[in-house]
Order: C-alpha cells, then sequence, then structure tokens
DNA sequence: TAAATTTATGCAATCGTTCCCGACGTTCTG
DNA sequence: CAGAACGTCGGGAACGATTGCATAAATTTA
C-alpha cells in the first residue's frame, strides 16, 4: 500500500496545479470543463482514491463513531451493534468496537482512547463496575457528542435510548401473578445500572397493584450478569432455601435467565411446577428451550439504530445541540410454558 | 472538541520550537533533561494528547484493522469478534466493523471502504454471496495484509485460520453412524463456501468409512445459511419426505440448526426419535434445547484472536511476508439426547 | 478603447506531527 | 590553541488534502 497516488500525482502528470485538481475532482464551479473532464478521467483510469486521513486531518473528522459495550458476544448487544453498523453505514460511518468486560477501568482507558479525536461521537452502554462518569463529563464538556443506549446514566444531559424496563417488567411480574404465583423472585444484574433499578420498579409496582407485599429476601443481585456462573447458582440456591420460597422469579438479564435454567436443571427441579420463571433475553432460542422461556425482549437492533441516527445528528449539527431526549421503546412479551403451570389452568392474562 | 491543544500550544506557552516539544515528548536523546522534565510536566498539566490523524498521515498508519463479517448478531461471529477485539486492543489497534449480510455487492463496498487507506489490514470470513475475489486480489497484490477466518477461500495466498471443519463434520457423522442411524442428511449452507465443502467432506469420509452409501438427495443446501426461515423448512420438508427418508441429519450451520430443529418442534416430530439431529453452532445454550442439541462447536473466540495475531504480524513485519499459513483449530463435540435414541440404547461411541 | 467583470488557474497556508539538517555553544583531543 | 566532537536546540519541509487569495487572460460593459 506504499504506491498510493495523490492528488499531486495527478496534477504532476497532467501539468495542472494541486488545487487545481483538488477542485476538479470536487465538481467546483471555478474550473473549465474541459479540465474537469480530463482530471476526471485521469483519475479514474489510474484509480485515484482521496486519502481519508488527510481529509480527517483537514476537516478534523474521522467519520467513524466509537462504540463501548461490555461484550460483543451477548445476544442483546450484538443485535444492537448490528442495527448501528447498518445505519453508521449508510450515512458513511465507520464503527469501531470495545468491549469493558464490565470494568470501570477499562471503560474508561477505552472511552478515552477512542475520544482522543480519532471519533467524532461515542456510543456508549455503561459497564457494571462503572462507579462514577467523571470521565464521560469531561468529554461532553469538551463537546464530544455521546449518545447513551441501554444501560443509561441519569446525571448527563445528553440523547438516551433504552428499552422501556419498567413496563417490560410490569407486565411480566404480572402476568405471573395472573398466572396464579404468590411469592415472586427478582433476580437481578448489578443493582445501580438504570436496567436494574427501571426493571426492580415495574416488578415492584406491579406487586404493588396486586396487593402482594414486597420483601427484601426475595431480590438477589448478580453483579457480574451470569458471567460468573457460581454467582447466580448462589443466588438461586439462596432463594430455594428462602422460609418464605418463592414459586416464580423474574429474571431481568439475558444470561442470568439462561444460566438459572440451567441450575434449576441441574438441580432436577421442574419448571414452571417448582419455579415458574420469565425473563429478560435477547435469544432467538427461547422457544426451544426445555421448558420454552417466557420471554421479554428488547428491541436490540432498533434501539442501536435510534441511538446512531441521534448520535450522528449531534455530530452534523450546524449549532451545538442544547434539546436532548431520552426514547423508551417497547419490549416484545412473550409467553410460554415457563410461566404457565401445567397441572392447573392458569388464570386468563386480563382481568 | 475544537479547543484541542496541540504541540504548537506547548511550544509557543514554553517558548520551545515544536521540534523541541516533539522531541522531548518522545524523550529523544538529543534533548537535555531539564528541557524535558519542562515539557512533560507542561503537557502532563494541561493534558496534552497526541493527534492520532496527524500521526496516522506521517506515519501512513492508522492502528485499526477492518473486520468484514457477513452478520455481528450471529453465535460464532460475536464471539470470533470478541476474540478479535481482545488482541487488537491489547496491541493498540482499533478494530473497525463492517457486515455483508451474505451480499457480495456489499462485501466489494466494504472492502474497498475500509481498505482505501483508512486501515492497516483486513480480517475477513467471506460471504455466501462471493462469487469471485478480485476486490481481494487487488488489495493483496498492492500489498495490503489480510487474513482470513472461518470462510476461507482457496485462491488467495495468505494466513487462514478456521476450524477443522471436515474432522468435527466427520466426528459428528461417526457419532450418527454409531448411534444406529442408517440414513443420514446432510443439511448446509451456501454450497461454495468452504466451510460447507469441508464439511461436506467429512460427512462423506464417515459415510465412506462406515460402508454408507453417499446419495445426493440426502445434501440440502441453503443460501442463506438459515436467514431466511422458509428456505430451510423447504428444504427439511422435502428430507422427510423423500423416498429413503433419513433418519438423522447433520447440520452444518448455526442458525440451520436452530431452525431445523424449530420446524421438527413444529411439525411435531420427535427428536431424535424421529429424525436425529446433529449440528454445528456456537449457542451457549445448546443444553437447554428441547432435546438438548447434539452440538460441533468451534473455537471462535480462539480463531479471532489468533486472526488477529496473524495479521498484526503482517502489518509490523519489516520485511515483506511470503511464508503463510493456514491454520485449523479442533472443534469440540458435545453429545447430548438430539442424536441418541431413546427407545433402544444408542451403541458405543468407540468401536 | 479603457475599465470592469468574469473565468480559469496557481500560490501558499493550513490541519498536527515528525524528522532531516543546520547552527549554535561547550568541551575534548592532539 | 585550532579543530573535532558533542550536546541542544530551531527552521522548515514533509504527510495529502482543501481553500482563501492573487493573478492572468478573456470577456463584457460603458
Amino acid at each position: 500500500m506504499h504506491e498510493s497516488i495523490t492528488i499531486k500525482d495527478i496534477a504532476k502528470a497532467l501539468g495542472f496545479s494541486t488545487s487545481t485538481v483538488s477542485r476538479a475532482l470536487r465538481d467546483s464551479h471555478e474550473i473549465s470543463a474541459e479540465t474537469k473532464r480530463i482530471v476526471l478521467e485521469y483519475a479514474e483510469k489510474i484509480n485515484y482514491q482521496p486519502n481519508p486521513i488527510a481529509l480527517s486531518l483537514k476537516e478534523r473528522k474521522s467519520h467513524s463513531i466509537g462504540v463501548v459495550v461490555c461484550e460483543v458476544a451477548n445476544n442483546f448487544f450484538s443485535q444492537a451493534i448490528s442495527g448501528i453498523e447498518s445505519i453508521a453505514y449508510s450515512r458513511g460511518y465507520h464503527v469501531i468496537l470495545s468491549q469493558t468486560h464490565e470494568s470501570f477501568e477499562r471503560e474508561i482507558v477505552n472511552v478515552n482512547h477512542l475520544a482522543s479525536r480519532s471519533v467524532d461521537g461515542l456510543l456508549v452502554s455503561l459497564s457494571s463496575g462503572t462507579i462514577n462518569l467523571d470521565h464521560f463529563k469531561k468529554l461532553h464538556d469538551k463537546g464530544l457528542p455521546i449518545v447513551f443506549f441501554d444501560r443509561i446514566p441519569k446525571e448527563i444531559n445528553t440523547h438516551k435510548v433504552a428499552s422501556n424496563n419498567f413496563e417490560g417488567a410490569f407486565k411480566a411480574t404480572e402476568h405471573l401473578i395472573n398466572s396464579g404465583f404468590k411469592t415472586i423472585a427478582h433476580l437481578a444484574n448489578a443493582a445501580h445500572l438504570s436496567i436494574s433499578t427501571e426493571r426492580l420498579a415495574g416488578y415492584k409496582a406491579a406487586l404493588e397493584k396486586h396487593q402482594l407485599t414486597f420483601t427484601e429476601d426475595l431480590i438477589k443481585y448478580c453483579g457480574h450478569g451470569g458471567m460468573v456462573f457460581e454467582e447466580v447458582e448462589t443466588a438461586v440456591k439462596e432463594l430455594l432455601h428462602l422460609k418464605n420460597k418463592p414459586d416464580a422469579v423474574l429474571i431481568t438479564s439475558d444470561r442470568l435467565s439462561t444460566c438459572c435454567l440451567t441450575i434449576l436443571n441441574h438441580l432436577g427441579l421442574s419448571v414452571p411446577d417448582d419455579l415458574a420463571i420469565a425473563g429478560f433475553t435477547n435469544s432467538n432460542t427461547a422457544e426451544l428451550f426445555n421448558p420454552p422461556l417466557t420471554t421479554i425482549r428488547q428491541p436490540a437492533f432498533k434501539i442501536g439504530q435510534l441511538a446512531t441516527e441521534k448520535l450522528i445528528s449531534i455530530i452534523e449539527s450546524k449549532y451545538p445541540v442544547t434539546e436532548f431526549t431520552t426514547q423508551l421503546l417497547d419490549t416484545e412479551f412473550s409467553i410460554r410454558s415457563s410461566s404457565v403451570l401445567s397441572r392447573k389452568p392458569a388464570l386468563p392474562d386480563v382481568f
């Protein structure tokens, strides 16, 4: 890739100046039709490609956006990234990927690495290890466009796109209640994440609406979100040994859902008879599970698309953007046998 | 992000020339210790960050690698990308993502877009729509480092990393034979992909070894690799209506495996009694399926890592690389109930 | 016909950095 | 003590493109 041709080569070959060539290629009005033709034909012939890095330097714009997620190999995030890529591609932006592995330090390093002017904007889903947002605030104050998605912070005023986690959890919990379950546990990701608090709130609201008392014991947090199997195993076992043993559990994370099902299968427990399950997951195969899993599915692809559109709108805005939105997208609730008792028919879900 | 500080600002503030500042920051031997101290302290104080784009222009190196895959939201590829990111990150490279959606045209556009000098090398898994490799050859001849992984071409001489598809298919087929199945169908991705031909060869070899005759009818190709459900549905139904109806099927693609199981469940057929299944998939939840799915799993993460290491080794090589390797990594075979008859005990797998 | 305008092009600065080369001053060598 | 050697530093040309300004020729206008 060293003998790459530049505008200078064209100028030299054709006897023009570089400015004339540049303008001809850009179809400037101040270049004669004849000159344009000559330049364009020659450029075409030798397959001239403008150097994007030189352009970036000049325009102070890299035409690329950085994506910061905890893990790529995850149903939700890979779908979201697919959405991000689709929009970015169509708008002429490159997508640069980085993973935090739920580590605060890694998030700081990645964000700064991306931000040190090689990226026009950032698309971020917070890591569970994030304990403060200074690294984002600093960049945001400097004027770097940032859009948060899925795991979003309250403290930073910018566009945010996420699922309607409250309603997703509310609906699923209400479904469990309507299906006849009385003691509903809650298995969650790291407690401080927006997805956790919002889903917990939805869960609580559903309990309250149906006059079920909320018990702290029934809430279990798994800080690693299912990445550490033992953590989930302990949590599930603790739930099962409770005096007020739950008959159902709402699981608010993808990996947690599958982990929990695995654990119950290993323990030889029957789902839903011993313990019913409804879980947040973006797996495409929940229907295939044994038993088929009742799921709350997030519109991951759409979330990625919307977040990217909003980011690019900030990037390309002529004037500073000060009005920001937080957009919540509805989740998709699918009732399957993991939450419907086989021995006694379930009550109708509407009532 | 406009008031970003440059080496010039430091020079002006400190009364040095830009060259001195640059050298001081680079810890050049021709700068006095005292000057270095002053410059470094000041740079630290005002949080100077070198402009990577200017560096790229100067060094003709972007410190980023382009990844071209058909689909991010896919178990195998998202795991592979995770491996790619892990190595790239540790070696100081950015990962730029693009998807072809199995389209030839899109592959050409993406590859050229990435290659037009904004990327130091390319990591490619071919799309199923790819009918010729001219776009890669052109770039490869120009000196752009390319490493292929998973779906690899024969015609281009460079590093390649993939699974040992032959052996994976061979083992699984032999397992089906040893489990007592006589008529083993083969459900595959687009016929011309390396993964398809290699897996087909493994399948044929196992049949041959066990004196089973190979029948063309029993091979069904799904050009969209399971992205188009109807295509798979048609293929499966055709298999089921064959005069020599298969009692087992080897499925050689991730999405195809789950699609097929879904279809069989929908048809009310019992797996493995009506039709046994063994499939290539990188799903983490095959164990949870109904029935648990016998799988051939590819070391996706490792493949991504190795491919990236090889790519970076070419990129950073002082002299032109002419010796290339094709590395095949072993697959992981997990026998589960989808391939083991419940009515009659299976024959031992060894023998 | 002189002046004003338009047309088509070149010059040179710019983006932020590196690095070759030259210019000092000091110290060492013979 | 002259010259070499060294240690420090600045000037300025790159890298590849864009663009404001100047300029020359051609054309129009008065």
